[in-house]
Order: structure tokens, then sequence, then C-alpha cells
DNA sequence: TGGTGAGGTTGACGTGGATCAAACGCAGGG
DNA sequence: CCCTGCGTTTGATCCACGTCAACCTCACCA
């Protein structure tokens, strides 16, 4: 496993970055930061890496470092038990944040992976932290990002305890649309950056339900579907089926 | 509603506090500060508020403005959907924090409800902040516990989308062993605070699958159950269950 | 002491999604 | 151009858990 690790450290790219001219400071960490601070974030920032897709971003057990924000490109994070199942955590894209579950025990407890060809700036643990001491703005925001995550974490907890899987499926959809649009792409027509096999991981599903729940989507309009490429035809019919009661 | 809220609040009976002779210091936010930091402290923690039995600690859609110590006690906190689902997302007991997830929109998104008459501890959110930036321990310190709560929101993930029925049972009875014992209580033999409903939900069965297990590990002498009252008679049996894989 | 009600157990039955299996479609390589 | 293989679709069958319903237990109270 190791040398995998080094396999992987050798197709990083380091790429000298700043926050200051990134596009994606209104997404990304530097929210609402004054030019002057966003000054020092840049010192913060110091290294890009380019994976290309498949690559690991940090494994599992690997000692934890720095946490990663995502400038271009597509993640899934997932986590394995030694029994030998496992399961899709998130995924993460451009703005988003990796690695915030590695600060409590000093050791990522998840895998990252590359699912296409990404760059993502480094940002290390302790000089957030020292950083965050100085500028309560970034503090603040960053204990927002950590605040959002653990919400998300239940919205995904209520998906895989209550719903059924074309709510999960119809649900998990919604999101993505909701989360392209915010990026500037269209919400209604996009591409899956993930296997079938993926998205049952991430919603507790076995790859043959999902391949159903899109043939019926399909069947009853709601979506055009071929391959990875999905046109949402009818958003309100998408939000009702999530949102519609069982008993 | 907001009238409830008034009355919860009428319940509280606020009471000075201090950190620095809380026998709770190990488990809770204090954790490796030095005495005149936790000194410090003590000025941040400024009241105590004691809840009855079903007593809300906050609801969701109220304001956000403190994180909360649990210092006696056991709480549930619950997510509801407008379609009338709802989902347990965490049980909280001694030492633990209730509230992080208020940190992202500054209003809460889940109800936090006393199963025991319980006392917490408030902490206002924004003097954590203040304070965090001139104590660098407590700094650290509380990232760790907000990373920790998403490790294990992971791992209510994992067990909601990949065991059966009977491994997730054993999982959260071997969890809340665990907990106790870290608190200095037997790991073998406590009562469970919580129904079965709220067991069910929290693990994403219904209550009947709970009892049904319960019957089971009786059956099989892994467990003695009496009602809330549960004596484990073999740990190994309930780890070996539940990392058991299937196919 | 007996009545009441909430929480828990147990049984019979139904069903959503898993499992097993076959076939399809597209990309990459010789 | 066809071969190969992976990801996906679709169908048939199975089973774990949900659903519905009866009953049991214990705490509480008149």
């Amino acid at each position: 496993m190791s040398s995998n690790v080094a396999t992987a450290r050798l197709a990083f790219e380091v790429v000298k970055t700043a926050c200051s001219n990134c596009n994606l400071r209104e997404l990304c960490l530097p929210i609402g930061l004054e030019p002057a601070e966003l000054k020092k974030l840049d010192e913060l920032v110091s290294t890009r890496r380019r994976l290309k897709r498949g690559d690991h971003l940090y494994r599992a057990g690997q000692g934890f470092e720095s946490i990663y924000a995502v400038r271009s490109g597509f993640f899934k994070t997932d986590v394995l038990i030694e029994d030998g199942r496992d399961q899709v955590t998130g995924f993460q894209m451009t703005g988003e944040l990796l690695g915030l579950d590695g600060i409590s025990s000093e050791i990522h407890t998840c895998n990252a992976i590359a699912l296409e060809d990404s760059e993502v700036c480094a940002i290390p643990f302790s000089h957030l932290e020292g950083l965050s001491r100085q500028i309560h703005t970034l503090q603040h925001h960053f204990h927002k990002v950590m605040s959002r995550e653990i919400v998300r974490d239940h919205g995904v907890m209520m998906l895989l305890g209550t719903m059924r899987a074309e709510e999960r499926l119809a649900a998990f959809l919604l999101n993505l649309s909701q989360r392209f649009k915010a990026r500037g792409y269209s919400p209604a027509e996009f591409n899956l950056r993930m296997s079938r096999d993926e998205i049952g991981s991430y919603l507790g599903l076995k790859l043959e339900t999902v391949s159903r729940a899109f043939s019926r989507f399909q069947e009853e309009g709601l979506l055009a579907v071929h391959q990875r490429k999905i046109r949402i035809l009818n958003t309100a019919g998408l939000r009702k089926l999530m949102t519609h009661q069982r008993s």
C-alpha cells in the first residue's frame, strides 16, 4: 500500500497558487474576506495538486496534515471496514472541502478518490488554525463549513433511514442539480461522474436498484437518461416523489 | 409553537457553574487546558440549565446562540421533514456536546430532547470563538470535537447503508457499552434511556424489528434483557455478529 | 383492588429491494 | 474491422424487514 501512496504522490504536480485571483473565492474558504486578509490566505494555500481520474488524494490510515479545497474536478470519499463492506460517504465538487474527518485523530478515516482529472488546493491545517486565530471571519467561516458538513450528514442519515429507493435517487439528483446550479452550470442537464455502483453505495442501494429507478424515472417522463448524461425534465415531479410520504 | 418554546425556557433553572471544579473536565471541552486557561473558560460557561425528562433543550428552527455540554443525563436529537418523517440522529450522554449543527446557518436544524432529567452547560458560541482565538489548545480541541462528530456520522451512514438489522443493533449496543465504560460505568450492564421506537428510528428500523432482534440476542445467550435493562453476556459474540459479512 | 394506557412482544402475512443470471452497448486495442 | 471487457439494463426469484393485529406487562391511579 505504501508504494501505491508513493505513486500517487509522484502523480501530483505542485503548482504555486493564490486565493486572491481564484475564481472560486466566493464559493470556497475565502468567502467574505477583506483584500488584506485574502493576501494572508494566499500564503496559507501554498500548493496545488493535480490528480488523474482514479488517483487517491489521500487514503484511510494516512496521517492528516492538510485539508483540501477542490479547485476543479470531482471526488468521492469512501470508508471501508475490515469485513469488506464499504460505503461512499460523499461526492465533492468545485469549492468544497475534503479531509475534515482527519482532524479528530490526526489520521484520515476515509479514502478520497478523483472521479475525473482534478485539481485541489492543499491547506496545511495547523496554518489554517493559526490564521483563523488572527482572522475572525475566516475562523467563523471555517466553523460554518464544518457544521454544514454535519448537517449534510444528518440529511444523508435521514435519506438512508427513512426513504425508499426512488425517493433516495430523486433526492440525490435534486441535490446534484442544485449544486451544479450554484456553480453556474445547468441544473437540468449534467453528466454524472460516478458509476451506478457508486451511486448505489452512497444511497445504500444495489446498482441494479439504481438502474431500475433510472429506467422508471425515464418511463414516467421525469428524466432523460443516456448512460451518465442526465437531463431533468420535471423537477417538480422529482421533488414531489422525494417527499411523498408512504404510510 | 413559540409558546411551547417559552414554556421550555421557563422550565430551565439557571445555575452558576464552573469548569474548573467540574468532574467532567477530562471528558468535556476543557481537556488538556492549563489551570489559567481553565479559569478563562469558567467565565465562558456562564449558565447551567436543568431539564426534566421530555423537555426540549432546543427546537429545529430556533435561533442558534450556544452549544451545550451535557453535564448529567441523556439526550436525543432528531430531525423531521415536512412530510411527517423523522429520524433520531444521535443520543448524547455526559460530556458530549449538543448544537453543533446550528453553527452553519445560525439556526438549529434538529430538536434536542432530554430522555431523563438532565443538566447542561450553555456555552455562548461567539464567546467560544473568541476564547479559542486566545487559547490554541481549546481551538484545536473544539475542531477535533467537530471532526469527531463527522466521523461518527460516517459510521452511522455505514451502519444504515450496509448493515442488516441484527448487525445494526449489535453495533449500537457495543457503542453504548463503550461510552458507558469511558464514563466509569459498567460496560456490561446498563439501562437504556430510549424506547424501542427511538432505537429503531436511529437505526433505520421499525420498533418490531428492534424488539425481535433483542429477543433473538437473548435466545442466543448474547444478552439478558429485562425491559430497558440490558446485560451484555457475550461481547465477543456481539462483535462477531456485527462484523459478520454476508455475501 | 381493579382499570387504564403506554410501551413491548409475538405471530401471520405482504412487499421492496437484494440476489442471481443473462444479455446489451460502448470504448479501447490489436 | 472485430474482439474483449466493463458498466449497465432487464428479468426471475428470494428473503429480510415492514405491516397489521393481537396480546402481554407494568406503572400509575381511582
